[in-house]
DNA sequence: AGAGGTTACGGGCAGCGTAAGGATC
DNA sequence: GATCCTTACGCTGCCCGTAACCTCT
């Protein structure tokens, strides 16, 4: 009969996903080794696992009891990896994704500590803006995000992990007249931020609606790389977190305008699905708030 | 690092019996292999897991911990065996021990029923006294035994079975005077019955001992058809279940002799060591009870 | 010398990935 | 035709059992 805990793990994936093809990118292989597994697993048991649709796997009544026995067994391969087993034995590739902001304040000395730390783990880096992570996240995409959070879904697990205020950033040069800056100045100028579907982004709009003011013209860039280069030619005025151009604000090429009015601060999040047993993601985060707490100083 | 379910289950087996050897027994298997497993668990984890002694093998702290995982896994293992597989995937061996006495009545019966219930199943029958099966329980050579018990270990399961009278059987034309017989008569005369060793031959010592008579001559055998055949041959009276002697009784070939005195019952016990999810043996019991209350009528 | 565990070696088989084959919308 | 799963096939690599070796009593 002989069950087989990676057939069970393919399995747990299978149902909890409901599609082979997706179970196969969670696990890092090919679609016909998970048929295989299933196919396997379903003959050696006797029982009819899981009923194929054409769009979605739905699990038969004896799948759902399997289900339950798998989650624990998962949970427990998991719990092994992370209690007894020593850290320089977890390897696999754990899926990151990471909102920009996060790339250019402490993403590097973040993989640097994982590297460190899991010595024989591979980080499977994908930046992209918030939204589009926290899709990821739902679908199972990404093992972890950091991004700005938190995600209100159920089978997510969030956690807080440092919060950056947002400014209006012109190049130092650039005359604005006298100091503060009133929102009608602002709305007479061009200014350049994130994307329209992120958060600042809609901060920025609430606040010139109410105010009762025409939208400037904007510039969204989803690279902040971009945005700051645009900031320094003078373009145009830009809303984005200021611990991102430290360097350019020592070396004085770009300045903080002071303003009457205030923007949210960007709260940044890890969230990640919830998996049994807890997986290594938990770590990872818990490494994430280290290298977070030690940055700020 | 790539945890394998066998190789957790030949750790614990491995961690319970103290022994890479008796592992070796228990699985089916080779010393080699069951030596390269656990080699490969501790590479895997990078954790040593046990402390090889001449005799016994120990575990260290670490080794401790993962024993634990371990049983939780080899139990959900167990429990989808018997929750989710149709019977007729159920393989392997299980070790039966059997008291010769129930060789005599329902084993046959139990086997058959075993078979069409499991049909992939092998039984591996070893007929002996109840106190050489009660250590081989003990230390799980069996993974179930039909015997005199019940076992008072607290490791061990029983289930009480069934209850045949112990009685006085003679060849039918032996003449011993006018019944019912008494224990002065029985005293002169050969008997014939179980090994020393056993709780037939304890009663019946105790019962003479307390009449203040002297032990008789005592033919002592381990094979109960040998029992029957000498008491067939006239060479003395027998101390045994009438129900193993229903034929001869019936031709009329021996008879039991009435008697003012009563042997306690032999109380027939299924045991079996307290493993882990409750394994396939837990199904043979009920099988075996199911065949006893049949055999009643 | 004997029991228990490890190491070495060869054969068999299982599992993977590539690629082609249905089925269903 | 697109998507998703299954089947076919060749190959690699693992795992098992036999046998020799090591170590401790």
């Amino acid at each position: 009969m002989n069950i087989d805990s990676r057939d069970l793990e393919v399995f747990y994936w299978v149902a909890q996903l409901g599609s082979f093809r997706r179970a196969a990118e969670q696990l890092n292989t090919t679609q016909p080794a998970i048929s295989h597994r299933v196919a396997r697993l379903e003959v050696n048991l006797g029982v009819k696992l899981l009923n194929r649709g054409p769009r979605v796997a739905t699990l038969t009544s004896k799948g759902r009891e399997l289900h339950n026995h798998a989650e624990r067994m998962v949970g427990i391969m998991a719990e092994i990896a992370q209690t007894v087993a020593v850290p320089t034995a977890l390897d696999g590739v754990v899926r990151v994704g990471v909102s920009e902001t996060i790339v250019h304040t402490w993403l590097a000395r973040f993989i640097e500590r994982v590297h460190s730390s899991f010595p024989n783990l591979t980080l499977d880096v994908e930046v992209d803006v918030s939204p589009h992570l926290c899709d990821a996240l739902v679908e199972k995409r990404l093992d972890v995000g950091f991004l700005l959070g938190p995600i209100s879904e159920p089978s997510m697990i969030n956690h807080d992990l440092c919060r950056y205020p947002l400014a209006f950033v012109a190049n130092a040069s650039m005359d604005l007249g006298s100091e503060p800056v009133s929102l009608l100045t602002l709305a007479g100028t061009p200014i350049i931020t994130y994307p329209k579907t992120t958060r600042p982004y809609l901060a920025l709009r609430q606040l010139l609606i109410r105010a009762g003011l025409p939208m400037p013209r904007i510039y969204s860039n989803s690279s902040l790389s971009t945005i700051v280069s645009m900031t320094l030619d003078g373009i145009g005025i830009s809303v984005i977190p200021p611990v991102i151009i430290r360097p350019q604000l020592t070396r004085g090429e770009l300045r903080i305008l002071k303003t009457e009015f205030e923007l949210p601060d960007l709260v940044f999040t890890a969230a990640m699905p919830n998996a049994p047993g807890g997986s290594l993601a938990d770590s990872l985060v818990g490494l994430a708030k280290q290298v977070v707490s030690e940055h700020k100083d």
